[in-house]
DNA sequence: TGTTAGCACTCCCGGTTAACGAGTGCTAAA
DNA sequence: TTTAGCACTCGTTAACCGGGAGTGCTAACA
């Protein structure tokens, strides 16, 4: 275990650090106020440090830097999430009460409000689409050939899918179909809808529409959009201005890999309550290898629906960040149960 | 006018430069199969050409450069739009035939081979959504107080948007009145729906409707979503690539101005038929001082619809982006005809 | 025994210098 | 009119150097 002082040392290290992302000297450690040693005492702390895998040194004669290992002990057993402060509370508050939002415009207000406090980047992650539930479907006859399919969630939010409708099927038999499904699918969560048209819906409509296959045909395409979560970025460009980012094939890989939806969904995605840290190679990916990256998860009806969460060099303000993920999640949660939930 | 050997020696410059992004000197110049002077020769050339403002000299004792000046020229004066190869064709047309698409996947997909055929950043407007005509429109109710307003348009596309019930309207009020929606506003373009709401259709509500001007302000906020066309990028990060974006700065700048759907959308939009061609400064915007943007427009039924783009550094392969962008402002045109224009 | 002052050492950084080479402009000859 | 030759310019690169920040070690001190 570390002793008080090399606690104090490491926080101290970390602190001037994430400030000026340079390297660290004994001296300017031994010169803050809480500190009573002289630059002599705290070298061979630092020493200590090293051995112990908490620091490094860029080369011989720099100031130390902490390591990944030195975050990692940091965040696990040293960090107090920062209290928000009021202005920062009701900032936010205002910026979420501009007016009536609907579900995607909140998630997405989030993360430019995350961005704007924090300039990191920040991202979230919708809910899983099919998490959610039929509210209701229209199949929308846009000429002779094609259609648009509809599909309004429980949360409010609209897919829609263009679709080309089967010889066969004219525009009363459409209807008829669409009163079918509004009447048996409404509350059906959207994964299920597949497989309840190839079952009971397949049934139903055997009975009442002439065409059915090329019915099932058509809602099968209406259905097939297999929209993953949205991914909702802001300030993308923010982790620019930080240092480490300074060469450009670097910033390329990045971008890059920040264009990729899927891929940042999945590296994003936590499941666990709370908030989440990975620092470095942590994330498990080269091009995150300097970056960290912090999650909390929002939810309804105390089911999981998405990730906030901030990507930042690993050089990152932790104890602000996780206080303002923590905020968020709780805050988006409160916020969609009392938006939502009482519709039930 | 510049002579016979002037224009072959400035296109060789522009060649040279555009492929290899280096200062180009006379004798390399002298050396192509096409040129049968000396070094020294081409040198009295291209002084000449550097007075007349065609080229520069980044310092004394450097190669020429085209100037901004000289690739208008080139552009103006000397530029054969490439063919395209029967297999870039080719791969165009099965990059559209892979499934049935509808109008903002055909636009977003025209991005995507647009920036990997060039590796520049193609940018793609979509049509002005006001221009478009409501094909239909519906209100469902999410919960007592909210419903989502979906608008569908002649092409297809949906536009959705979270109001809030006022007191006193209910659901059956709510379906009467889209029912006088839907026939009376069936084919008015979008952009006239606000006027038609505050005249026509005020009257006609006023007859049919209880709480008519509650009603009113209902259908204001749905149509109120002013959404300006869609911007639609491919590659973004292709830019970086280039050699002359090697500075973070410039590179946080531009990246931040593509951020800007408003300000990218009013830069690229082109009413002009045709391919139109601004070189740097000619872009009126700072950021782009060391880019040039090719525009090109696509339409339906002779009228204007929407603009596809690139843009890359000054140093552009113009021949080649330009005969890329005739064939699809041309390509597109046609998709959309065959696909839409069928069914009026 | 823990702490600290002193000191030699290391290594980065910024500035200077010198050699080099690519390219030019000019002059004079073909 | 073209071209060979040549002096000159200027950016690039490498080498060098001194200063400074920081370290590790040692020895003295409380």
């Amino acid at each position: 275990m570390l002793t008080e002082r090399q606690l104090l040392i490491l926080k101290a290290i970390i602190d001037d650090y994430v400030c000026h992302a340079e390297p660290v000297g004994s001296r300017s450690v031994s010169k803050r106020d809480d500190m009573n040693f002289s630059p002599a005492t705290i070298r061979n702390e630092m020493a200590d440090l090293e051995e112990l895998g908490f620091l490094e040194k860029p080369h011989s004669s720099a100031g130390r830097i902490p390591s990944q290992k030195g975050y990692r002990y940091f965040v696990d057993h040293m960090l107090s999430p920062a209290a928000l402060s009021k202005n920062e509370v009701s900032d936010i508050r205002l910026m979420y009460e501009q007016r009536f939002l609907e579900f995607e415009k909140i998630i997405q207000q989030s993360a430019k409000i995350l961005s704007s406090l924090t300039s990191y980047t920040s991202i979230v992650l919708g809910p899983e689409i099919f998490e959610s539930r039929l509210h209701q479907i229209q199949l929308v006859p846009i000429s002779k050939d094609n259609a648009v399919a509809i599909i309004v969630t429980d949360t409010g939010h609209v897919e829609n899918q263009a679709v080309s409708i089967p010889e066969g099927l004219d525009i009363g038999e459409i209807e008829k179909i669409v009163n079918i499904l509004n009447e048996r699918l409404r509350g059906v969560p959207l994964i299920h809808l597949r497989h309840k048209l190839t079952t009971e819906i397949r049934n139903v409509l055997a009975k009442y529409i002439d065409h059915h296959e090329q019915a099932i045909e058509l809602l099968n395409s209406a259905f097939k959009d297999s929209h993953n979560e949205k991914v909702y970025y802001a300030g993308k460009t923010n982790i620019l201005s930080q240092p480490e980012f300074n060469d450009v094939n670097r910033v390329r890989e990045l971008l890059n890999t920040l264009e990729e939806d899927a891929l940042v969904s999945r590296l994003f995605r936590s499941e666990e309550q709370g908030v989440r840290i990975r620092i470095g190679e942590e994330n498990q990916f080269a091009p995150f290898d300097d970056c960290s990256v912090i999650t909390a998860t929002y939810s309804m009806d105390g089911k999981h629906l998405g990730t906030v969460g901030i990507l930042g060099p690993t050089r990152m303000e932790y104890q602000r960040v996780v206080g303002l993920l923590d905020f968020f999640s709780k805050d988006l949660t409160n916020l969609l149960k009392q938006r939502y939930q009482k519709s039930d």
